[in-house]
DNA sequence: ATGTCC
């Protein structure tokens, strides 16, 4: 296979489909049919729909098509991606798929919510030495995972071994510095192998430690506590309550403060859970090749395992050693960045809101059975009552659902309403790419970019901005907002407003 | 997403 179609479907895979047939049924929500299978769930406005292009659509109606899977949803923020569309939900009681879930395991969103009023961030000094002392604490870029100052937290083997396999534990939240009450503000805080137990997770781990590709290991546990590339990112944000006695209620119980300093990360699993990821596809593809079995729609990136075989089981335990390694490096981040807030503004006080993935497959009930549900930038959202939020925080309000917009028109957090049901109760990951990289250097002007960040009062650790990365290359995010709330997924609870932003700079300059 | 192909 060459290389300019690695990543794409190859050409067959169009040739039993003759174009998306889309029927509006609401404002916000639509069927696209599929022909034999019943049509899949589209939300998302009209204006919204027509930023669906014709593979993204193709690669929803070749991810519901695929052997095993039950339902499908597509989101407002979907865009092409590795065999499923970004911003789908997939659903299979019997098969797993690595494609729909994602490259970056446990891809997540976290915020941090901080005592101190929006004026104290009000100085663009004081914006500039917090941006330093993170900075120097949660490095950004490829490889990136070392240190420069604060609390010696070194990740010796012993240490990864442990994470990896315990998840968000009293034992390792104690030995990185991060409060133990923060796992109880995670949407898991801890994954489990493929047969519910922590022990076949460190058998895998034995396993994965001979092979060459993992034989990295130590260095990869040196990157805990860093953002990584692309579109990862740290943003200082000033809490806007929504100017509604529900959402007023809500952010309460969601430990929110109107018109306070709060800090939402965006981050994954780094090198690690890549590791484990492309480790799977190579083994799945392998498989198939030797075995003759035929792809989903011809694409490799459709690869998938029938629950109970020993691939879908290592697949399991991969992807739960990916997700528990980016829970603990998501709190550690937010451990670091509540020190460096310390360090320039004494006396700072933060607590965890929530911790939420978009990258990452669940086994949850759907339909009165177990299923795996494939959220590929998507956001499991739950609204008050529902029984998998027993005995957690938010058991009478649904959870915290963290959205990142941009640094122009702001984040948002939202909860679940009722109608969240008609899509396996996911929503959005974000706003979504309607450009892509290489097209957004193509067509954005890096001057009117940076100027716009000015203009906005919005600081940066970076010279020039990302230019794949600016406001402009992703979808309306008030549209992409209006879509969940009008097809009745979720309400909005908040609005952030970024006051700076930590990007990888380093690619910024070519 | 990922030292952007072991």
């Amino acid at each position: 296979m060459t290389a300019s179609t690695k990543n794409r479907p190859s050409s067959d895979t169009r040739s039993n489909y003759t174009g998306p047939a889309m029927v509006s049924t609401g404002e916000a929500t639509a069927m696209l049919h599929t022909g034999e299978t019943p049509p899949i769930r589209v939300f998302g406005t009209e204006s919204i729909r027509e930023t669906f292009d014709d593979l993204c659509l193709q690669q929803a109606v070749n991810s519901r098509l695929a052997p095993g899977v039950t339902d499908l949803v597509l989101n407002p923020d979907a865009h092409c991606g590795y065999g499923a569309p970004v911003g789908c939900v997939m659903v299979s009681p019997t098969h797993v798929y690595p494609g729909p879930v994602g490259v970056d395991i446990k891809c997540s969103m976290s915020l941090l919510q901080l005592d101190l009023p929006a004026e104290a961030v009000e100085d663009r000094n004081v914006r500039r030495a917090l941006i330093s002392a993170i900075c120097q604490r949660t490095p950004t870029g490829a490889g990136k995972g070392q240190r420069s100052v604060g609390k010696a937290r070194h990740v010796n083997r012993t240490l990864g071994k442990q994470l990896v396999t315990e998840g968000a534990s009293n034992d390792v939240c104690r030995a990185l510095g991060i409060p133990t009450a923060w796992a109880h503000r995670c949407e898991d805080s801890h994954h489990v192998g493929h047969d519910d137990t922590e022990s076949a997770l460190e058998n895998r781990l034995e396993t994965l430690l001979q092979h060459r590709h993992m034989s990295n290991f130590s260095e990869k546990m040196q990157q805990l506590g860093s953002y990584g590339g692309g579109n990862h990112f740290g943003e200082c944000e000033v809490v806007q309550v929504g100017d509604n006695d529900r959402a007023r209620e809500v952010a309460q119980a969601f430990g929110l403060r109107d018109g306070h300093v709060a800090f939402l990360s965006h981050c994954g699993s780094r090198g690690f859970g890549h590791n484990l990821a492309s480790g799977q596809f190579r083994t799945l593809q392998d498989k198939f090749d030797r075995w003759g079995i035929p792809l989903p729609a011809g694409d490799r990136q459709l690869v998938y395992a029938p629950l109970g075989s020993d691939e879908a089981n290592d697949y399991l335990d991969d992807m739960a050693l990916g997700a528990n390694f980016a829970t603990v490096n998501h709190l550690l981040i937010n451990a670091l960045v509540l020190e460096a807030f310390q360090e320039v503004i004494p006396g700072t006080q933060g607590n965890l809101v929530y911790f939420i993935s978009h990258n990452i497959a669940r086994k949850e009930i759907v339909d009165d059975r177990p299923a795996w549900v494939h959220r590929k930038g998507a956001t499991r959202a739950m609204p008050a009552g529902h029984h998998s939020l027993t005995n957690t925080p938010f058991a009478k309000t649904g959870h915290p659902i963290l959205l990142p917009g941009n640094p122009r028109d702001g984040s948002a957090v939202m909860v679940a309403d009722e109608g969240a049901a008609a899509s396996c109760y996911s929503v959005n990951h974000g706003a979504g790419r309607v450009l892509g990289r290489r097209h957004a250097k193509r067509v954005l002007d890096q001057a009117t970019v940076d100027s716009e960040f000015d203009s906005n009062d919005v600081l940066s650790n970076c010279r020039k901005y990302p230019i794949d990365e600016a406001p402009a290359a992703y979808k309306d995010f008030n549209e992409v907002l209006r879509s969940v709330k009008s097809a009745g997924l979720a309400s909005e609870v908040a609005r952030l407003k970024a006051r700076f932003v930590i990007k990888d700079a380093s690619k910024a300059d070519d």
